[in-house]
Order: C-alpha cells, then structure tokens, then sequence
DNA sequence: GTGGTCTAGACCACT
DNA sequence: GTGGTCTAGACCACC
C-alpha cells in the first residue's frame, strides 16, 4: 500500500483531501491532467471505485473537471483554490491552538516555539 | 464511549497520553490521587486492563507512584512534568509546521494566523 | 450521431416520427421529395435498412409514395396530416397533465405556468 | 423489475428524481421515514449501492437526514421542497411548449389543448 | 485508452 | 436491523 490510510476517515475523503492538498501546494498546476483513475487507484493502493468516488467528490465542488474520453483536468478556478488553502491553513492553525492549549502552553509560546522548531529544523524557514 | 480513541494507536497509549496531557496542564496536580483502575476503566468507556498498562507505563516514566494499600499518586517531579511539557508542545510545534508546509504556507504566515484565528476566537488568549 | 436516439424506442420508429413531425410541422410540405436513403441515413446516423424501414411505414401509413424511378414524396393528404397533428398535439397534452399531476400541480396552475415560461422565454409566442 | 428505467438517464438519477417528486408531491411528509436502501432496492429493482448513491445525492441537496442506526427522514426544509416543485413544475411548461412548437402548434392552442384533453379524461380536474 | 455506471457481496459501527 | 464503506469485476460510450 503506497499510502498511510487513516483508519477513521473513510479512504476516499482522505483521497480527496490529498488531492485537493496538492492543489493547493501547487503540486497539481491549473489545466494540469490528473492521473487517471486506475493508475490514482494503483499509486493509492485503493480501488478504483472508491478513487473515482474521491473524483467526483472533488469535481462536484469544482476542483477538478472531468472530459469523458480523455481524462480529468485541474480547474482554472483560482479564487477556489486560494480559499481553500486560506481554510485548510485555518484549521491547522485552530488545531495547534487546540493542541497547546490543551496543556496549558499559552499562544505566545507557541509561537516562540514555532521559531525555535523551525531553527531546529534548519529549514528554509530558518531564514525568515 | 466517553472517549473517542483513534483506531490507529494502540489505546492503552491513548490513554496514557491523555493521562499526562493532563498532569502537564495541570488538571492533576502534584500529589493528586488518581481515579481508581475501575473507574478510569468507566470514563474512558475502556477495559480495566487496558487502563492498568497505561497507568504502570506512566508509573515506569515517573509520572505516577501506587501505594499499594491506598492508591496511585501524581509523583512530585517538576523536572520531568516540565519537560514533558515542553516536549508535547515541540511536537505539536513541529506538527503545525508541517501542516502549513504541506500547503505551501510560510512559517510567518503561519504565525499570523494564529494571531487572526485566537482573535476570532475571542479566547482567554485575545487578552495577550 | 447526427441525431440524439432514444435507448428505449426502436431507431427506425424514431425516424419515422421525426419525418412526421417535420411533415405536420411544415418542414416537408406537399409533394416535396424527400431526401435519399442513403443521405438520410448520413444525416440521421443511421443504418440505411433502417432509414427505409421508417420509409416504408410511413408510405402505408399514406404519409408518402414512392415513385419507383424518381424517388419519394409527401403525399397530398392533408387530412391525414391535420389528423396526425392533433393526434400528436393531445398526446403532448396528456403528457403534461400526467406530468404537472405527478408532482401535485393542477391544470390550471400549469395553464398560468405556460403563460409565465414563454413570456421568459421571449419566444414568438410572446406575442400572442 | 418494479421500475421502468430509461435507459438513457443513470439509474440512481432516476431514483433520486423519483424519490424527490414523492416528496413534492407529498406522498412522503416532512419527518416521514424513508424505506430503508434494501427495501427501497428491492422495491426499484435495483442494487443497494445504486440506492445509497440515490439517496447520498438527496441528503447532500438537503431533502433527506441520515441517521445512522434509524434511518433516512424527510428533512423539514419546505422552502427546498416548494423551489424544487416550482423547478420541476417549470421544466414540464418548458418541455410542453418546446414539444408544441416542434410540430408547430401556438401556445394558445396548446392550452386550449388542456382545457379539451382535461375534459375527456374525466378527470378531478374537469371541475376546474 | 478514458471516465461512468452497475452489480454482487462483504464488513463495520451503532442500538 | 440501520446506514456507510470498500472491493472486485463487469459493461458501456467515446475517440
């Protein structure tokens, strides 16, 4: 299997996220082809019904487009994508909010242990 | 179910992990008594055994001390709560970082928005 | 396919309505000649066996004759013609009433909806 | 098979349509119980998945509720209900005039049609 | 080859 | 018993 499934989440709602992720990431550019349906299932380790259902999920909200006989297309739909970057970046934000809340560590700290991870990390964020 | 466990970590682990969050937020203090096996057993919506490995695993990392006769205690060690403290908020730092990576979001505007969503919040943390 | 067929009607059926409509229409008037099997089967996308089949039905229901050497043409009976348009215009009747009745609508309502739908649709009708 | 299927629409949209203009008929109430998927199935002749998805599509329109153990319930939403009887309503006026007109036949005859056709039915709507 | 649909049969959680 | 999910395998239309 090509991919950690959570066992709490059905497959193809984390299917759709991940690609929806890469979207958003840039990792699939609008008019971009996805891979299609059998191959996704392959690289997933999934069925094909259960990435197709993934699929149309995401063309029912207007992420990707599907042609019949060629295949699916990212859409030129830029002002859904970036909101769906600035929600998904929202919630990880609520999360870790959450998160460190939970143990009494308060957001100012938090975020002095962003930059402390982050120089840690030795990333490029480092240079920020 | 009083507690919702995720199926892909074992549950004694779940519990032990909720068990120190909470020494560490400080919902236990230090010389607290613990709830009996019983009746963690009960809240959790867990099986006694299950709850006993989690306690004897906090109680091998120092977290708790058993009296035999009268029950389990939050031991009296600063240091270590400290530390575990800091520990769960780096991961938790390093998980946000992560996150926001994983979408093409900057470590700064990753920052910010904690700053806009505590606002909407309206949380004890808008008082910062 | 030149012409959207429906799965459940037999093809040459299909055809030989839509002749008729074309005939009660106008489209075809009086002893006009009708195209060739073979270019009405182009046009239609159809099996010319089939196209001739439709042909002949509508040659014993009197609606053409055939001259062997020249071709075909739409007879003059415009009896048979005013006939078959009525008789076509009440089975679209019945099909709405069933249809408005269906979902709980009455005549009347669906009498004062025609009078709204064209008036949006800025047809000819309009005028009327 | 208890349904007659066109062959040209998807079964599970067909249900669905079904299913919808029982509701905008009222044959199901606000608040009724939907026929569990293997009853409904069995009753549509058809596969429980193709129900499921039926019904998934109801649910994500608003026009049914899930719950997980009981079962489906009409959703209380007569707003959504009446809209979508108005819509329905309105693409019957549509087919009707564009079938009309297809044979060249006015509105005006057209309603005249209903008045003539309504009568000889005998139907309820005589009295209108 | 592509997406789309359908069936059959299985398992799960919940009550 | 309920809905929900997943897999396996099949067929179709289109190009």
């Amino acid at each position: 299997m090509a991919y950690n499934f959570d066992a709490n989440l059905p497959i193809y709602v984390q299917i759709s996220n991940d690609v929806k992720r890469k979207i958003v990431k840039g990792e699939y550019q609008i008019g971009d082809k996805v891979e299609s349906v059998r191959d996704l299932a392959l690289s997933y380790g999934a069925n094909p019904n259960t990435v197709q259902r993934a699929l149309s999920d995401l063309e029912r909200e207007g992420f990707v487009r599907s042609e019949r006989t060629t295949g699916r297309f990212i859409c030129d739909d830029s002002n859904l994508i970036e909101s769906c970057k600035n929600e998904l970046a929202i919630d990880f934000a609520k999360q870790y909010l959450n998160d460190i809340d939970s143990i009494g560590v308060s957001k100012q700290k938090g975020i002095e242990l962003l930059e402390k991870v982050s120089i840690e990390r030795g990333t490029i964020d480092g240079k920020e």
